[in-house]
DNA sequence: TATTGTTATACTCTATAACTATA
DNA sequence: TATAGTTATAGAGTATAACAATA
């Protein structure tokens, strides 16, 4: 309908002598690109019945698991820049999911706290996200999924080094 | 360093009686998102110094490997938008990476195809590409990186049933 | 001098709508 | 009527440069 679609060759099996280029699905960076937006994409397109953006979910996210925070650790945590972020906060305060304090220890900082109606939106949100998650990773058993959680996580892990 | 950054709890070891939220990390479609963005920016810098994107080098692969084309196919192939193919497309053939060439047995169409010039910098680039995947998985082992792929290929081919 | 939050700005990627020429 | 290519345009995501307040 929309996400990917190219057609898969399980075996090449080559008429001999006849050398095929390497095709982009022998790319693991290439598969892992074009899933991950497909990801994104998916998750995106449910989100917008509430009106938000991955990035406005991602961070109601970490701050519900991590507390309070600046809007640097926060950015910092989700992925995106502090210039980008500046809207995304602004959006989510204006909607009163979240506050910004003022943080006591520096008054350069804003202490940025969830908001009683944020954590209510949030607990709806993630069964959205359990049923997005699920239509995406239909294809794969619970021990693949797994498997493919592991991989990820050691990717991502290892990040800072990438570039 | 500009990649992700967010710190990992290998293990959760909450006090009892405290239910943590849980975080990003433990979405697979989180991760895989952020993974597959990374891996797309990191190969996206790298073709910066060719003075191209990710959607030319698809491109040049897609045509590499399956002949001639219409631009609707190259587009489905590649995964992008048959509007957004057209500047992509026009950029290549203003470098003389690739040719339009009328097909004779429908007048609406475009033939596609690769020229001399992209197949010899097609060859100049896949190198370049191995070197950025190999940057990319250094974190995982050869057999990490065969189940990853397997994993990935498995997802990319039922996208269809995705949305 | 470095850091936090901010603005303004620009460029890429992706998506919606509508046109034209062919079939 | 449906399809292939195209244009114009708008939005989200990301990035560069620079600034004020504070450390």
């Amino acid at each position: 309908m929309m996400g990917m679609s190219a057609e898969r060759k399980p075996s090449p099996s080559q008429p001999p002598g006849v050398v095929e280029p390497a095709g982009l699905e022998a790319s693991t960076g290439y598969l892992l690109a074009r899933v991950g937006s497909d990801s994104r994409r998916l998750w995106a397109h449910t989100l917008l019945e509430e009106d938000l953006t991955p990035h406005h979910y991602s961070a109601l996210i970490a701050l519900d698991q991590r507390g309070a925070m600046s809007q640097r650790q926060l950015s910092h945590l989700v992925g995106i820049d502090p210039r980008n972020a500046v809207p995304v906060i602004d959006q989510l305060q204006t909607r009163g999911l979240l506050a910004r304090n003022p943080d006591l220890t520096d008054r350069r900082r804003n202490a940025v706290t969830l908001t009683e109606t944020g954590r209510r939106l949030l607990t709806r949100l993630r069964h959205a996200a359990e049923d997005a998650q699920e239509r995406l990773l239909t294809p794969l058993t619970t021990t693949e999924r797994r498997s493919l959680h592991a991989l990820l996580t050691k990717l991502f892990a290892a990040g800072g080094a990438v570039q």
